[in-house]
DNA sequence: ATGACCACCTGCGAGC
DNA sequence: TGCTCGCAGGTGGTCA
């Protein structure tokens, strides 16, 4: 369940559910769920044996929880410099799923990792995915990083949720960049958590081409954007995400339902919201970008 | 250094 | 019925 709103979503059950909770045996049945665990399975099941699993943290579509070494106090002010601590780092790819499962549940057909917990709450955290773009891995993060930020994690810009958000930073690098507005939106070191879905909707809502090149954004337009995207993924949010199939679900196996609300994705043919124009699918960069012709004028060949 | 493409997977619906 | 094709909420590595 990919962009951010639906990564989101999931990060709340983690936290719910699974905050605090102490590993008590890791299964991988699935060694590519984990490959970006260079050191492999066997490493990665016992690096998560006996830690005890912390508040989730995300950014973007990557969500982390930091390890708590056993009977330690949560998230220790006084972390002994030196001494790395560790997260459990996920990405959902195209169709990842954490979900929070009874025990006797029966076993998905794409279950890739179990892990058992140290408690008697009769649950388990899986992780599913169909196509295993997705995986789980732990890292090393830096120890006076109260969030415990994975060192991979690094590349990826903040996201438009996050306080630490640098607007003037993005609209500086969209003039700098000779590339055109929804690649850069796509860009995960540009601005993180916007997908195929939630970049169409933002250009639909400030009325902007997909091909319009960065390098013609003014301070007002980029003001503009950055505010659409920040109100479709708040909406997305507040319904649970975008789930068009049981593929996108939160921890509990529940589809949200945002997909009602969508003014441009998946509305080939259907008409504008605003105009009446059919909306039109073009592809773009092996997927497809959903659009309105009359709303969103593609820009001027001049304009370079 | 920056930008564009393609591979990595599995499953589903449409069309023949 | 069963095949092939196109398509799917993403992200790297690689090439120019």
């Amino acid at each position: 369940m990919p962009e951010l709103p639906e990564v989101e979503v999931v990060r709340r059950g983690l936290e719910r559910w699974v905050a605090g909770r102490r590993v008590a045996s890791v299964e991988v049945r699935h060694p590519r769920a984990v490959r970006r665990h260079t050191a492999g399975p066997a490493d990665f099941a016992g690096r998560l044996t006996g830690r005890v699993l912390g508040a989730p943290h995300r950014r973007g579509k990557y969500l982390w929880l930091p390890l708590e070494e056993p009977g330690a106090a949560p998230e220790p002010r006084d972390a002994s410099p030196g001494r790395a601590r560790e997260s459990l780092l996920a990405h959902l790819g195209m169709s990842g799923q954490l979900l929070v499962q009874p025990h006797d549940a029966p076993d998905e057909t794409h279950l890739r990792v179990r892990v058992r917990f140290a408690d008697a709450l009769g649950t388990e955290l899986r992780f599913v995915d169909q196509r295993t773009f997705g995986g789980l891995s732990v890292h090393e993060a830096d120890p006076h990083d109260p969030e415990a930020t994975p060192s991979v994690v690094a590349h990826i810009a903040r996201d438009p949720m996050d306080p630490a958000f640098d607007e003037d930073a993005f609209h500086l690098a969209l003039r700098r960049r000779r590339t055109t507005l929804k690649r850069a939106l796509l860009d995960q070191s540009l601005i993180s958590g916007v997908g195929n879905i939630y970049a169409d909707e933002a250009l639909w809502r400030v009325r902007m081409h997909y091909d319009r090149p960065t390098a013609t954004m003014t301070r007002p337009r980029t003001a503009e954007l950055v505010s659409a995207v920040r109100e479709v993924m708040a909406e997305a949010l507040a319904q649970g995400g975008t789930s068009f199939d049981s593929l996108y679900v939160n921890v509990n196996g529940e589809s949200g339902y945002f997909d009602r609300s969508l003014d441009a994705y998946g509305r080939q043919d259907e008409p504008c919201r605003r105009c009446g124009t059919a909306i039109r699918r073009r592809p773009f960069m092996n997927r497809s970008s959903y659009y309105c012709p009359a709303c969103q004028r593609p820009p001027r060949p001049s304009v370079r």
